[in-house]
DNA sequence: GTGGTCTAGACCACA
DNA sequence: GTGGTCTAGACCACG
């Protein structure tokens, strides 16, 4: 009959407000949040609680800290490191495997491969047509550390391609999971992998999702043996500190 | 020539180093994390900055704070929460709409139902099909919570089946933020919704997983456009406190 | 189980990152570091960073500032101050007296006119002639502060000829520190003191090192009781500014 | 006839002053400087020229900074970090090198330990045999990194046992140095080394200074070649970060 | 609630 | 132009 009484802790009741401020739309993107001291006031809490609640969004990704004179807290525009997060968490906690998470990118990058196919504009092509350049650039000036970035700036055009943000949201931090692997198990990219994807991007122009799905499957899996060849249990050994 | 600076702060610091204990085994799901105080003894850092740490870890869904004599920080096996968050956090930023949501959540249940087409198990079925004789029983019987908690149940039953848990870790999200919405709409499910289910699980028992997609998409079109239809703008609006 | 964190400030990373610039000889003295400015852009932080940290390297002695429009910080060849002012903190602080350091003085400098006999150069001892030259010029014209600074330079020619940098490190030092009370006690020095070197250089000469020892330890000690005499408790009274 | 002007600036003036009042023991080890912001309206100026000064007297070793309600910067009682950078620096810009550091160190570790032999205590003697026995202990426990705190310690005790801490000051930091080098080469201790360590004890207190120094003198040597074996050019190679 | 840390931008003196 | 200095305001951490 009763409902459990939520003794929700101060720092919970105001992360919840400030969420509520920006569902709202009250609160924007770029907008500053006032001092932690001046929170602390408004809502009549400590500074502590009010830290506590900013700790919380800012891991969230609602928020980031600025220091300095025109520091503060900002809204941020949003993004997907608070996925990624979760799925490294379910990784370390032995909830998923590195085998799982591959079949479930090789099928999901397979509905971002049609979407594409079917929906990516002149610019997107552009884009990933320039991005693939700069990670030729990177390869043969081994620039190790650009080039993943550029990796992953690829994974993101392509599921950006297929004008769904949620497909991004999804996609890219299990892209960006996997990378971490990659770097672990020191594999370094080499120019036929550039010539693979130009080649993939060549199937979405052509809009034949097919041949891109098989060209993205046959890389991934490639990819994930060379994982497993390092790692073969396919858990980074953590190294002491 | 010289690499930016990034000082660490305190909690980040512990986090992750709380965060290197879990992925190295050496704490695993279930365990207790020592007390604050202790924690901060061994970390060398004050209480609040331990509190900080353990803040975020909690908001990840990595740990759970328990109060009392037996209380403490314990390490959680493990959920969905972390993406859910992400997800209403990027459609209150407006990063994302409800219509991306919807056409993500379709195709990739496209991709659930295949490998669960191919891979259920007897047991997952029998728990589907006890699933659906207790909706239907919540819906004669008014009890419309316990509805919706067994709808939330169902979608994560069959993405379970797929025997991948990263399958789960991105679609129960989706579903969880969507349900949201049907609970603002106050749509209340009908025993036609159960003899739909019921049809869909027929498909899957019999290896078609085309025809179990064409229910689904057809029933996930039907909630969109019922949402829709109480939220044309896709946004639900906020009610003042 | 859980290790102390240490959260650097941002000057400290900045000139650990110096530093190594320099270990690993990417750096090299006389080396002009960028601006300030600049540094600052490079490290992504402030001005004001980026001068703690030049701050700490120049007080360290690694680098030197130049003002003006061909100025900036030069990385400097090294050298022994550093040490002094450690051994200056020492006795301000009362770790350590006079009397321990002109034993320490007295054991090191057995050692180093041990290694001078043994190795000094001709043109080690024609230096040590033209310096005794000087100073015997330098007291008959009483130009003191001459005086003073060539003494020093005897000693630091004596720790030289042991073709061991590490030696002048270690006495030279100790030789300016002592120097600031001789100086403080108006200790003159007289033309029997350039006889005493002289004979000292020809027992070193004769490559004898324990009539050398014998002759040094005679002239230190009257040194510090001179010094005693002047200060009977060991330290040199402060003026009030 | 001129002497040159010196444009002291700002934050040279209030580190000497503050170093004035050290040395005039108005502050004493123990003591703690007013806050940033006060010092900076005493002296009539900003905080960053009161931090520069700060920071400056930090990295000499002369006053440590603590953050917090009772936090702030207080007098140390004095330590050798300031000659152990001064080494470490020499060797960075290639001033000395590790065979220099080596000879000064056989030759100085002789001073000591003839010192050591006429003048250590029981409780020195008891001191040394317990750090020993931890020693031995911390080796057949596999705890490298309490062997190489507990090795530190055993030469700082020797120098120690001579009573006079400016021995300490010229030899603890060539230890560290060379123990940088040791660690870098994980060369690991053997309980031969202990042996070796029992029998110096036993001749310092039989106060036979020969045989300690010819005991020391064939260690030292040892480690040297083994650091040379691994390193031949006598320097850590700098890895990137 | 105190105190250290960091920031952004400004003006000055110098070579 | 480059270092030297200054200011005001915000976060970070402590007890």
């Amino acid at each position: 009959m009763f409902k459990p009484v939520n003794t929700a802790r101060a720092f919970e009741i105001i992360s919840e407000q400030i969420r509520l401020e920006i569902e709202s739309k009250r609160l924007r993107p770029g907008d500053k949040l006032p001092p932690e001291r001046e929170l602390a006031v408004q809502f009549g809490v400590s500074r502590n609680a009010v830290r506590e609640a900013l700790r919380n969004l800012e891991s969230a990704g609602v928020i980031g800290m600025q220091k300095g004179v025109h520091g503060g807290a900002f809204v941020q525009k949003g993004g997907y490191d608070g996925v990624t997060q979760s799925i490294r968490d379910m990784l370390s906690l032995g909830r998923i495997t590195l085998n799982n998470l591959t079949e479930a990118r090789l099928e999901i990058m397979g509905v971002v491969l049609r979407l594409a196919a079917a929906r990516a504009t002149d610019e997107d092509f552009n884009k990933l047509d320039r991005n693939l350049e700069d990670s030729r650039l990177a390869i043969v000036e081994k620039r190790h550390e650009d080039q993943m970035k550029l990796t992953a700036d690829f994974y993101y055009l392509l599921a950006k391609s297929t004008q769904n943000f949620a497909m991004v949201l999804l996609t890219t931090p299990m892209a960006e999971v996997v990378h971490r692997f990659v770097t672990a198990a020191e594999i370094q990219a080499t120019e036929s992998v550039i010539a693979s994807r130009s080649e993939l991007l060549g199937h979405l122009r052509n809009r034949d999702s097919d041949k891109a799905v098989e060209n993205m499957s046959a890389h991934l899996k490639t990819v994930h043996e060379a994982i497993l060849r390092r790692f073969p249990d396919g858990t980074i050994p953590v190294v002491e500190v």
